[in-house]
DNA sequence: CCTAAGTAGTTGGTGTACTAACTATTTGTA
DNA sequence: TACAAATAGTTAGTACACCAACTACTTAGG
């Protein structure tokens, strides 16, 4: 708008807000997420807290790096989310038996019961957003190409 | 993987983890701007402050509540992100003559003379990323139906 | 067996993000 | 022109997210 080409900003500058891809990545996700919040909020969860639960109730019990790798988080962040869904009731931390140093990761009754309540979300969101199933997997797709790509 | 039908994981799984747009969207998110981190570094930015510069580089003056919808984030998150932007010395929050709640952010000399090294930033992330430039564009398209179906 | 290197998780520091409550100012309207 | 409603920005509280330093435990080499 304040170019000295009226209409070609995007084109002629490389750094248009805009136009950045790691701009719309990061206004997507806040956006998404935001989405959910209402939906996850009578649930007690977060969005990071709902990753990690979809994760347990998959591959229940998991240890701390195990979450860590999983999700690509820093186990610096997990551990106090870990701490925040025990005090929620939905998880427990026990001592791993075979090595003193890990942590086991477990679902309680409430935490396996809470997975009945999840399954009414995904459908939820989609239909919100209002986009059409090919749509989400094809951005599916080219979101995993991105990880890898930025992950090497 | 733990499923009692094996292989079918993704599709039988409405909670599957891997599946979960909201979960690409969200590691997508934090890959990518994990490669941005050791190239914004070096000009002592972090990437929501590249941001705020993208904004003002192209739009200078602008107010916060300006700032906040164009970055579509909160006054309150905002606030000190600005205050730190101008401990930097990049920018300058000044009183607006024509209405005293306002602040009217503008660049100092420094700020604007950054935007020259930022003028590498966009070719190296391409590179590092090593994705055809098509496939960033389509993606791009896609977050951007994304963002305005979320944001409705 | 003993120690150095590696591994698992925690903690503290900085910087987002969102919400709600708050102050200060401006505007719309009776 | 009073004054309620709206607006601009700040602050405090909670929760990520990343990093670096730390403790505790395990493993590998000698």
């Amino acid at each position: 708008m304040s170019s000295s080409t009226p209409g070609l900003d995007g084109i002629e500058n490389p750094l248009a807000l805009e136009q950045q891809v790691c701009f719309a990545l990061a206004i997507a996700s806040r956006s998404v997420i935001g989405v959910y919040r209402p939906l996850l909020e009578p649930l007690g969860l977060t969005h990071p807290q709902y990753l990690v639960m979809l994760a347990l109730w998959e591959h229940e019990p998991l240890r701390v790096n195990e979450l860590a790798r999983l999700l690509q988080l820093d186990p610096g962040t997990l551990s106090p989310l870990l701490k925040r869904l025990e005090a929620s009731g939905y998880v427990r931390r026990e001592k791993d038996p075979h090595d003193d140093r890990a942590l086991a990761v477990v679902l309680t009754d409430a935490g396996r019961a809470l997975r009945d309540d999840a399954l009414k979300i995904p459908p939820a969101i989609v239909e919100r957003l209002g986009l059409p199933l090919d749509e989400l997997l094809e951005l599916h797709r080219r979101l995993t190409q991105v990880i890898a790509a930025a992950t090497v």
